[in-house]
DNA sequence: TATCCTATGTTGGTCTGACCAATGCATATT
DNA sequence: AATATGCATTGGTCAGACCAACATAGGATA
């Protein structure tokens, strides 16, 4: 992976001795990467599975562990149960980004203006590939939006506003687009719910705009009609952005240094 | 919620009974999301939290691989050792991408499509944001990749080529989008080792005329020729899909001690 | 004195083996 | 036949022990 440009001991401990559940892991991501194990396909149980490996079964679990979090498998129990391979939870990768921007990783600002190029694109093959369904969906969001906006609790009302994204998305026909645009709708989301949500007043006409574009199959001005909204969200999110940061506080310990 | 509408067994039903490792698990996520915890804050010895939440040393150790495979620490032997905060780790979204493809999530086609459309958004980006050194940068990997097409193996060849992609991003000084387009090209890599390589004949052509126009600052002129690159690529990637699935082999022992 | 090496303690990594909890199926009971 | 019960299967957890890596202190050596 990375190397610091100082050419040191050329071989005597090249790479730390990988842990037996990861080893394990990597198996049967491998089986999975190869296509010998699809999704419903059950794993051994894991005390078989602990002798197949000849290792213990707290290995397997840990492996089993590691795989469960990553979405690949899932475990029930009982004589029915076991180890089955899952499709990826679709949620996985805004877990990711979530914790990334907890952490610091990536920066709210990043965030809202990635989401603003991003839909860029979206909204551009939306006017392209959008069906009447699609749209129709849309339309129906908006409406459903606007009764949220006068009557619905924030927490409606946010659950509207980010449903739209979803179905914008879902018209562009192309998943790895839908899962980027969730993941971003999501997580930013989730900020929302802690700060004052965007004063939505102008919202309801900022929707109907655009969709009037893009049932015109107009991308440019559906195009610059997002851009305006999101801009002028993304301003008002990192305005309020460093704002209060409470915390439910039901841990006993507290770690040290 | 996922649908996955399949009749098959009377068994698809996500169980979700509080595991005790999982309510450890959000404990010490609720630390980190409420700024408790930070990047390089060590948690307590295994042990002592073992003792601290009441539960057995093996419900903290799955609890902390859960956390761990989601890039929130990182587990360190020794006196010094310990379990530490980490910002997550970049690579999780491309592990998390990989997956899906794997398991057909996502598709092939998806992936180069999307990574299209984000790339436009990129370049234009670049046009505007890219400084001097991110040009020379960009320019530096254009000549090494010449170099490698003509003498390069495959494996190197696919880095250069990959590479540029990463400090095109780079350009756009926002690390969300850089995050994404490497999960999107890094997923993409691990495919293109699989299968043929794209014959990169007119490869160093593309990229010269790119970073010509992208040094001109024309984002017209790069989108397009960025563009027509990834579109024969991503039909030149589709044609090889469906090639071949080797696998090592089934389930081999673990050389252990 | 300065340097190297080893002893030792800390911490994660793994093993063994046991028991608990959930679940589906077979059997018994009504 | 319908319901209730028991049992085997499987994951979930616990306990204690030992191994492996690592940092540091303290001693051996120069």
């Amino acid at each position: 992976m990375e190397e610091s440009g100082a050419a040191a001991s050329p071989l005597f401990e090249p790479i730390q001795s990988r842990r037996a559940f990861e080893v394990v892991c990597e198996q049967i991501r491998q089986l999975v990467a190869t296509g010998k194990l699809k999704q419903g396909d059950k794993l051994p149980p894991e005390r078989q599975l602990a002798e197949q490996l000849a290792v213990s079964r707290l290995t397997i679990r840990e492996a089993l562990r590691s795989l469960e979090n990553a979405g690949l498998v899932v475990l029930l129990r009982g004589p029915k149960g076991g180890a089955f391979i899952q499709n990826g939870n679709d949620d996985k990768m805004t877990e990711v980004m979530q914790d990334m921007l907890d952490l610091g990783t990536i920066s709210l600002t990043d965030l809202t203006e990635a989401r603003i190029f991003i839909l860029d694109s979206v909204v551009r093959l939306a006017c392209e590939r959008a069906t009447e369904e699609d749209l129709e969906l849309i339309a129906e969001n908006v409406r459903s939006n606007e009764i949220a906006l006068a009557s619905g609790s924030r927490e409606v009302r946010l659950e509207h506003a980010t449903e739209f994204y979803t179905r914008l998305a879902a018209a562009t026909k192309n998943k790895v687009m839908m899962l980027v645009v969730r993941s971003l709708t999501d997580t930013i989301k989730a900020i929302l719910q802690r700060i004052e949500i965007y004063p939505a007043q102008d919202l309801a006409v900022s929707r109907r705009q655009f969709l009037q574009a893009l049932r015109a199959r107009d991308p440019e001005q559906a195009a610059r009609e997002m851009h305006v909204h999101l801009q002028k969200l993304h301003e008002h999110v990192v305005k309020h952005a460093a704002a209060q940061k409470k915390s439910p506080d039901l841990v006993p310990q507290v770690p040290h240094r």
